[in-house]
DNA sequence: ATCCGGCTATTACTCCGACATATTACAGGA
DNA sequence: TCCTGTAATATGTCGGAGTAATAGCCGGAT
């Protein structure tokens, strides 16, 4: 394993003068760094499920920080399923199918690398079946606020087109605004896990079509059915959103 | 707060001899029982969103734990999204749309007081989105091997029935077996999810209940038509299944 | 030969106390 | 009133020491 730069913080220079701070990312901590960094190791394979790595001290070790830190880290992986640890038996890649997937994190640390096709077919496939059915109940129980929030988007998304954060945040939001509109907790949730499915696979998309297709007036159709509380064309308006995507980044992927 | 028994390891008597151990479950470490007990104080509303946590020192000190323990409880929180912590600023939660609602340990909180009504709607019309597409997928994909797990949950619901332990693992891994044969793993993270759905509310019905209608018959539906390979049938099958599941639940929570 | 039970070495777990760092909140000046 | 510099404070990081749990080995019983 390539000893690339110390994450340290309290490394020395050669004369044992303290280095002021080492680049590690604003307003990220230290352990948040190291789970970042293991987190990332395992989504790529470079440990594989059932792998045992190296004892706290070495690990430890090896990335120049304390023991707290790197204990810290691995209680962060711990708690999105990627690994276990046991006295004795040492830290051990769980099984993929116990990993959080829909964790932000961890769907970050999955899109850090290249990612993985067939992943991106699940996530899409699950946008397929949630997103649909979201639009429906959006349909039904959105208010007043709501649509503004969602005309909005709309709008700065025309404004700046997605190959701008501004407009993919703005992607984002009108999601995130139609999930927001079913006033359903447990859906939600996934707000994250699409919204950054959205993001990675947009990003994605943009880098490898020169001229990708107008998003505008398939997002349009979506908000007109939900204003309009037509349940059953916002679901079908939602439907064909999502396949266009799907077909555009299944495209993308495969040149 | 009521200061209850101290999690502490290593308390001593009055006479000074140190105690061997304190009971905190088998099996969980110390800061797996205070994020534990953390989780369930916020998931119960015990802390409200925006509610400031007292300090590390003085907040380990009153669990009679170390700081460390007390550190790596918190992170776990952290990486749920329950909490936040900065400098100066102390550990706050979080606003209710970042808490990672279906993480198996969330849930488990969520469930361990008294279940939260709308809460559990939520889940069901998540269920009621989901697993119907689920059973659809699984029937176009399903191999021998997926439906002999199916069959044998099935005749494990059978032999035992819900009110034991046995009989609702057997109903988790039947809708498990379903989910697993989406060959989907975006779908397939929500198994833990949706299982502790089932679980919890199944329980909830079966305490409420004298007599609960068989669900063998529902449960049978659905496996044949996922073993005929007829997609339609089997969404069906599981929407009438989870719109069942839902009456009985609703009529058991509220006499 | 196989299985079961105790032993031991290894590893994570917990505790402690000190210091570093970041950020809020306040005070002082423009 | 607003901005700027500063100090107080809670989290973040460190290193080391000691505890507890268990995986894997070894010996004995079946």
């Amino acid at each position: 394993m390539a000893k690339d730069k110390p994450l340290s913080n309290d490394s020395e220079a050669d004369d044992g003068r303290p280095v002021p701070k080492q680049t590690r990312g604003p307003g990220r901590r230290l352990h948040g760094a190291i789970a970042h960094k293991l987190g990332m190791a395992i989504l790529s394979g470079q440990y594989a499920p059932g792998d045992t790595l190296s004892g706290e001290v070495a690990f430890a070790e090896e990335l120049e920080v304390s023991r707290s830190a790197y204990r810290e880290a691995v209680q962060v992986l711990t708690a999105k399923g990627l690994v276990e640890s046991r006295p004795k038996a040492g830290t051990r890649v769980m099984p993929r199918n116990r990993w959080n997937l829909l964790d932000p994190d961890v769907l970050a640390w999955a899109f850090a690398g290249e990612p993985d096709l067939q992943f991106v077919r699940d996530l899409f496939e699950l946008r397929a079946i949630v997103e649909p059915a979201a639009a429906r109940l959006a349909a039904q129980r959105r208010d007043r606020e709501d649509l503004r929030i969602m005309k909005e988007a709309l709008m700065a998304m025309r404004r700046h087109t997605l190959a701008t954060d501004i407009g993919r945040a703005a992607d984002r939001d009108f999601h995130s605004a139609i999930l927001n509109a079913t006033r359903n907790d447990a859906i939600l949730v996934l707000t994250a896990s699409i919204g950054a499915a959205v993001n990675w696979t947009t990003q994605f998309k943009q880098r490898s079509r020169a001229l990708p297709r107008n998003p505008i007036p398939d997002h349009a159709r979506v908000y007109e059915a939900i204003a309009a509380g037509d349940p059953q064309a916002a679901a079908d308006a939602m439907g064909v959103l999502v396949e266009l995507a799907l077909e555009d980044t299944a495209s993308a992927m495969q040149p």
